[in-house]
DNA sequence: TAAACAAATCATAATATGATGATATGTTAA
DNA sequence: TTAACATATCATCATATTATGATTTGTTTA
């Protein structure tokens, strides 16, 4: 088996992987797997600022990783379908089998020293 | 259903995801695809320079999504698991979703104006 | 052991990314 | 229309990430 994509393909490709890539987006997603919540509640489930979690949020939505709606004076954002949490699910699988060494990378977000 | 992963945690996996989250790395991943191949080999088909395959190789095989061996002269990597694999038709059905907005997020690796 | 090739490492510079505070926009209700 | 709240945007700075060229390490074969 042989996969050729362009260029232009895995930029696009590696995007959709960037939106999961980050602690607090996927803190967001996460957070969403329960169903839509507004900015406000995604605030205080995250711990994240207001002006981050918008950020982060139009990031996302951007992506089409999550969809937002308005109602009322709030914006209820949920995930835009189902395959965003197949994902996070197959990562879980991934990660929890223990021949994955993600435990011991050291590359992001750790200590070198 | 309400899931709650502590700060470590979420960091651990968007490390996973961080993995697939570069065009390099991802081309790595699907030359991959097809079986083995050596660093000379990888270079060839991605046309990337030699040291920056190897920084990613050693990326990725930290990370546990590569799996390397040496025999000979040659050290021959491949997909540690054929999850890997799955992540990545994953993000091929959600790519291919017109629903998804990735084609139009600007955010990554888009020359904005 | 020396030459030739394969692969990894290192220091550095350029760039991308993320967080923050301040501010602006939008919505509802008084 | 004003106050109060919800959300988005902006400019800026600090930091993380990436690519490169030079160098080093490792392996085989002569």
């Amino acid at each position: 088996m042989q996969i050729v994509i362009n260029v232009e393909g895995v930029q696009l490709r590696s995007k959709l992987f960037r939106g999961f890539g980050d602690p607090n987006r996927l803190s967001i997603l996460y957070s969403l797997l329960g169903g839509p919540l507004t900015v406000t509640e995604i605030v205080s489930a995250t711990g994240m600022s207001q002006s981050n979690t918008s950020n982060h949020l139009r990031c996302l939505r951007e992506c089409g990783l999550v969809a937002a709606e308005q109602q009322g004076k709030y914006v209820y954002y949920s995930l835009s379908d189902d395959r965003v949490g197949d994902l996070l699910a197959l990562g879980e699988s991934l990660l929890s089998d223990a021949a994955c060494g993600v435990y011991q990378c050291t590359r992001y977000y750790a200590s070198e020293e």
